[in-house]
DNA sequence: ATGCCCTGCTGTGCAGGA
């Protein structure tokens, strides 16, 4: 649902925007309460979560919130969801083109007047492997119907963790991450395929020289040293990106107890019009 | 070069994450 955007201080020209955040809360049950009370501070209209880590989805407790939703889930791995103040109409829950593929890493919907599409993908570590390339067939496949999205001229928000760090401003030492499948030629050369078809990186189209990140590994105090990657993304197609109005990374979470290891990031656009 | 830390599972250490 659309709403008059708080101003605080101040009072602009009266716009109406609409927020849809990602998160990947790395397992939905050891981070409810986490998931709760962001929602009651932030109230998107949308958020898309990634890691559900579990087949239970809490439908009830979003629904007490005002929160519609839909979930892709699997045993313990993978798994996204997508809340909506809106009613969610969903349009496919797996990423065609391999019939073999179960892994719960996508779900495709509209909600809020828009195409909005929920992925997790996958990792690829270590390379060299199997999974290094399940990683880049699934890439290639994710291309296939991005490119009938834009041929469409669809108001398209693909948003959700990509596992890829696109540059070198995007971690805090490019050296660390050399061998990894984040940060692979191949891995970023498929991102930028996706930048060159039309697609809008929105932090970065706002930002261009930001270095700031989503994730901050568990290990050796990584949070609090800011060793981090900006890895959870939100690409638009033209429609969607002639109305991008804000794309903030909420460090807030992280800071917690218990956290995930990835932080929400809030993109906020215009109404159509 | 590796582990660090965290999660789920029917486990009592492992796989997977990034």
């Amino acid at each position: 649902m659309m709403e008059i955007a708080a101003s605080p201080g101040y009072s602009p020209a009266r716009s109406i925007t609409i927020q849809i955040a990602t998160w990947n809360v790395n397992s939905l049950r050891a981070r409810m309460s986490h998931v709760l009370d962001w929602l009651r501070a932030r109230q998107p209209d949308v958020l898309l979560l990634q890691e559900l880590k579990g087949t239970e989805f809490p439908a009830l407790a979003f629904q007490e919130l005002g929160y519609h939703s839909e979930a892709v889930t699997q045993k313990s791995y993978n798994g996204v969801a997508i809340l909506s103040r809106s009613p969610i109409q969903t349009f496919s829950t797996a990423l065609p083109g391999d019939g073999e593929d179960s892994h719960a890493r996508y779900l495709e919907v509209e909600t809020a007047g828009l195409r909005v599409v929920n992925i997790y993908l996958p990792n690829g570590n270590p390379i060299g492997t199997e999974k290094f390339e399940y990683k880049l067939r699934w890439m290639d496949r994710l291309m296939e119907p991005m490119r009938q999205w834009i041929r469409a001229d669809l108001p398209v928000v693909i948003g959700g963790d990509f596992n890829v760090i696109p540059e070198d401003i995007d971690c805090h030492k490019p050296e660390s991450w050399m061998r990894d499948a984040l940060f692979q030629p191949e891995t970023r050369a498929r991102y930028r395929a996706m930048l060159a078809m039309g697609y809008v990186d929105a932090f970065r189209a706002l930002h261009p020289d930001e270095k700031s990140f989503t994730f901050w590994d568990y290990f050796r105090q990584a949070f609090e040293h800011n060793r981090g990657i900006r890895i959870d993304h939100f690409l638009l197609t033209p429609a969607v990106a002639a109305r991008l109005e804000a794309c903030a990374i909420d460090r807030s979470p992280r800071a917690l107890e218990k956290p995930s290891d990835h932080t929400p990031v809030v993109l906020t656009l215009r109404d159509p019009g």
